[in-house]
RNA sequence: GGAGGGGUGGCCGAGCGGUCAAUGGCAGCAGACUGUAAAUCUGCCGGACUUAGUCCUACGAAGGUUCAAAUCCUUCCCCCUCCA
């Protein structure tokens, strides 16, 4: 048996319908991965993150080695167990932080040194460590460590960065250890830079992965210029192997990635946005803190089948926020999993219908407005 | 009755002669969020005119001093503390 299997089983113009074979279960695609960075979906039990429908979630290599501990973890039955998350998990490399922290971390050629977040303590984090963490975590996939490339960048830089995540890529899979059911995927960088995309995918594919992921995209490029990108980059892409969007996105980012070939996504926005009030609707996003809502008896989408449509209404919602009650944000965060998830779900099915530009007509009217009644 | 302290924008609370339409915080009204340093962050928040800006009304009330007052003086009203 290969180390991660993958299945195409649909395609609809360059759209896939796919499925992952992990050790810990299957992964149909397009997939969206809810982010649960510190070992946790925040405001949402395991149960309930799988009831939304998901198949596989991510965790974070930076995070849970500062704490509680990668081999702490190890310990205590590796991370499915510690999280009681039974399905796949996908662990993110650190690689993001080396951006997202740029102000925290010093880096060299053999890797990065962080000063921890949480205390300022110092920690080294290398390819070699990083794969390491992961596999104490025992991640069915295992990403290689990149460094994210910042956006605004000159094309040099982009250039020099995107490098040196592929001589990372090369020492990640040289640590890897292959085991059935668990895969590595290599990270594509090269910012907006055409050459420098396929100078990476073909760097990437001459070590050979089980995946291969885009990085560097969503991070402030705006929406053409990433749409650009993946159709200049995907076209490269092996097509035996599953493709994985990095960070990404809005639902429009998703549906308008799924149609150029991307299998897998990743993004906070769900989680986080339903902390912060904002729901993603099939008619839009809506601001639950909005004093319009005050006194909106409706369900926040009458077709939605989460607990939060299910049972309460936007003025019940909208009273939560606004006391800021953790019910609240378990059941924003709810319903924008959920929503997200049959999203991916309508995807699947338009692509295995051969119907998916319908679909997205459909998408885009309503998303728009359109002809439905406005919320 | 005596002594002292205080009354500031929806609320709390700074300011104690000009740089004050008045620091902060809260509440309120919006916005942002894309491999999570995020239950976070940003903007607005007396009124009018479209913004910069200009004008008007404002710091218990009424007078006064001053080129200039939320800030100083006088009187009055109200609140609090302590002593009788």
């Amino acid at each position: 048996m290969s180390a991660l299997g993958f299945d195409l089983l649909a395609q609809d113009g360059a759209a896939r319908r796919g499925r992952v074979h992990t050790a810990h279960g299957e992964i149909d695609t397009p997939a969206f991965m809810p982010v649960g960075t510190a070992a946790t979906v925040k405001a949402m039990r395991p149960e309930s993150v799988a009831e939304t429908g998901a198949q596989i979630v991510l965790a974070n290599t930076y995070h849970l080695m500062l704490r509680p501990g990668a081999e702490r973890i190890e310990r205590l039955g590796g991370l499915h167990q510690f999280m009681n998350w039974p399905k796949p998990i996908l662990t993110d490399s650190g690689g993001y932080q080396v951006m997202s922290l740029a102000s925290l971390r010093q880096l060299d050629e053999q890797g990065v040194t962080f000063r921890s977040h949480l205390d300022g303590s110092e920690h080294r984090l290398t390819p070699q460590r990083s794969i390491e963490i992961q596999h104490a975590l025992d991640a069915d996939i295992t990403m290689a460590f990149d460094e994210c490339t910042k956006w605004p960048v000159e094309q040099e830089d982009a250039a020099k960065s995107m490098r040196l995540s592929m001589r990372w890529a090369r020492q990640s899979k040289d640590a890897f250890k292959a085991r059935d059911g668990y895969g590595l995927f290599g990270i594509v960088q090269g910012s907006v830079f055409p050459e420098l995309r396929a100078e990476s995918v073909a760097a990437l594919t001459g070590i050979g992965f089980d995946g291969y992921a885009i990085g560097g995209l969503a991070v402030g490029e705006g929406q053409e210029a990433m749409f650009a990108t993946l159709d200049i980059t995907t076209r490269l892409m092996p097509a035996d192997k599953p493709r994985y969007l990095m960070g990404v996105g809005k639902p429009a980012d998703i549906v308008g990635a799924v149609r150029r070939g991307i299998d897998m996504f990743d993004c906070v926005l769900p989680t986080r946005s339903g902390r912060t009030a904002q729901a993603f609707t099939r008619r839009g996003t809506v601001n639950l803190r909005n004093a319009r809502h005050q006194d909106d008896g409706r369900a926040l989408d009458e077709q939605c089948r989460c607990p939060a449509c299910r049972d309460y209404s936007r003025a019940y919602l909208h009273h939560l926020i606004r006391n800021e009650e953790v019910l609240g944000l378990m059941l924003l965060t709810w319903h924008n999993l959920v929503y997200y998830q049959e999203l991916m779900a309508g995807l699947r099915q338009a692509i295995a219908g051969g119907s998916l530009d319908a679909f997205c007509a459909e998408f885009e009217t309503v998303q728009n407005g359109g002809d439905i009644a406005p919320l």
